[in-house]
Order: structure tokens, then C-alpha cells, then sequence
DNA sequence: GCTATTATTTCGACTACCGAACTTTACACT
DNA sequence: AGTGTAAAGTTCGGTAGTCGAAATAATAGC
């Protein structure tokens, strides 16, 4: 019974908190005059740098051409750079620029710091607790995504 | 230390989790035939049933154009009605139709019932940790977007 | 009853996406 | 070496979704 009162907070939050991020999301694109697809290329890109364009494709989740018009923007805004792969000259390799690093450090670096500070509030055993309800929440949502996965498409 | 280890993997985790929610959500999305957009707007709607169109501008952050045309593929769909709010004809009221309840339930109701079943294994004070937990990091991200939307927009 | 305001829709332009066709480069086989 | 095939990106044409602004309809104030 109280058990099912946090089982829906919880439920809840998790849901503000997948808002807050979208927010975060939005504002770090507007802070550098990105769309959101630009800015999740270039955080892939910054993950994995330097990383070919057909890397890129796969890892976002878009079809080359889109992927193209992703650098073409990106490169404009002067946050990576096109460079053919010297070993293979069909693929073209891009890179983040100076820019893209600073850029990174100045809207996540925070966002580091201010989790290890929240963070200090929990002890070893509470972070445990949290990491295995994370672990267990993406499960959770995994199987659930694999369900509707199966189901006939409606439409 | 081994405390910063913790801290990293917990950035990771809600980094997965984040995504495994985005699979989630567009799962959910191909299932009904619907863009990421009609989606959100639908559960806005069944949220809050029913609601002018307006309302659903306002919470769904869109244009009123962009709304009117939402509403259109939503009702194309079968998944709600237009009506003229009688008490005020200027308003028109968007209602979720059975259709959408149902397929409310069939895509959310697992997900409940699975998350519930995966939160037995907590007691009542790691309950009490997860959702401190998910309210801290809530909280950080609301503060680090504050802080991003007070700077000065590059581009 | 006019006038201003509110609520929604329509219209035109723009952006981002996809699939398909195309170009360039690499590789395999003879 | 020479030709055919595959691979990696880019270009092109068409489509979907969005916005701002103008248009339409209904209410409220005076």
C-alpha cells in the first residue's frame, strides 16, 4: 500500500527528471545555435573523435545523406572539421574543433561537478542502492521497448 | 575515490537510461503510427481530458499552427475528437477517444505493472533513497539549464 | 452595437529528413 | 595492368513538420 504511493512518485519523477534533461538538451542547442540533431552528432562526435562519417550514421541513428548535412552544418558553425582518411581516401573523417572541446567543458563540465556534489550527500551503501535501481530501471524499460518491439504495427 | 568511480558510473547510467527511454518513447511511437510529436501531444491529452487546443499549445511548447495540424493527425488516427467547448465556441476541446485509452493501456500499463514488480525488491528506506535521489537529480539539471539560459547565446 | 481581444485555423516559407542516383576510391580477380 | 564490384560520401527531388503572419470566428467591454 505506502509501498505503491512511492512506486507512482517514483514513477513521476522519473518522468520530470526525463523532462529535465530535454530541457538541458534544448537550452545547451540554443546556447550554440544547434538544433538538437547537430548537437547530438557533435556530442558523438566528441565521444568518439576523431570518427568517420559513416560512423556517424550508424551511432545517430540517420541516413547518410541526413549525416551530411549534419557535418555540413556542424563544419559552418566551425564546430568540427572534414578530413579524408589518408589510409582510405573514400572516408571522410571529422573531427571536433577547439571550439567543440571548449564548448563541451563550458556546457557539461558543470553538470559533472554539481552531480559529485549532489552526490556527497549519499553514502556507499545509498549509491549502490541508486546504481542498481538505474541499472534496473533501464532494464525495465528495455524489456518494455523489446515488448512493443513485438506487437503488430497499428496504423 | 572510490566514490568518484561511483559518481562516474551513475553519469553513465542515467546517460543509458535516458536513452533506453528515448527507444521507449519511439517504440511506442511506430507502434501507433504516430511522430514523436503526436505522441507527446496524445499523452498530454490523456493526461489532462480533455483540453483546448490551446492548453495543449502552451503544454506541448508548439506553435498554434503546429498544434491545429497535430490535432488534425491525431484525429485522422482515430485517436481524438474536436468539439466546440458550448461555453465558450471560440475553444475548441480535444478529447482522447476509447481507441486512445486503450492503447494507453497497452503501451503504459506493462510498464507500470513491470516497474512495480521491480521496486519490491527495495525496502522502505531505499525507496526513500531512490526518490531523494531522483528528486537531487532533477533539481541539478533544472539549476545547470537556469545556468546555461543565462548565458550569452554563441552563433 | 462597435471595437478590441481571444481562440483557432489557414497560408506561405523554411528546415531537416529520407530514398535514390551519382562520384570517387578501393579491392578482387583475371 | 584492366575490368567489374563494392564501399563511402554527396547531391538531388520530394515530403513532413514547424513557424510567423494573416484570416476567421466568437466573446467581452464600453
Amino acid at each position: 500500500m505506502s509501498k505503491d504511493i512511492d512506486v507512482s512518485g517514483i514513477a513521476v519523477r522519473m518522468r520530470m527528471l526525463q523532462q529535465s534533461f530535454d530541457a538541458f538538451d534544448e537550452a545547451a542547442a540554443t546556447l550554440l545555435g544547434l538544433n538538437r540533431t547537430d548537437l547530438r552528432c557533435l556530442d558523438l562526435i566528441l565521444a568518439d573523435d576523431p570518427m568517420s562519417a559513416g560512423e556517424l550514421t550508424t551511432a545517430a541513428k540517420l541516413s547518410p545523406a541526413a549525416t551530411t548535412t549534419a557535418i555540413d552544418r556542424l563544419e559552418r558553425a566551425g564546430f568540427v572539421t572534414r578530413n579524408r582518411d589518408a589510409a582510405n581516401r573514400r572516408r571522410v573523417l571529422v573531427a571536433a574543433t577547439e571550439a567543440a572541446r571548449a564548448a563541451e567543458r563550458e556546457v557539461y563540465g558543470p553538470v559533472g561537478e554539481a552531480g559529485i556534489m549532489a552526490l556527497r550527500r549519499y553514502g556507499e551503501d545509498q549509491l549502490a542502492v541508486i546504481l542498481d535501481f538505474l541499472e534496473t530501471a533501464r532494464r525495465v524499460q528495455e524489456e518494455q521497448t523489446a515488448r512493443l518491439k513485438g506487437l503488430p504495427v497499428r496504423g
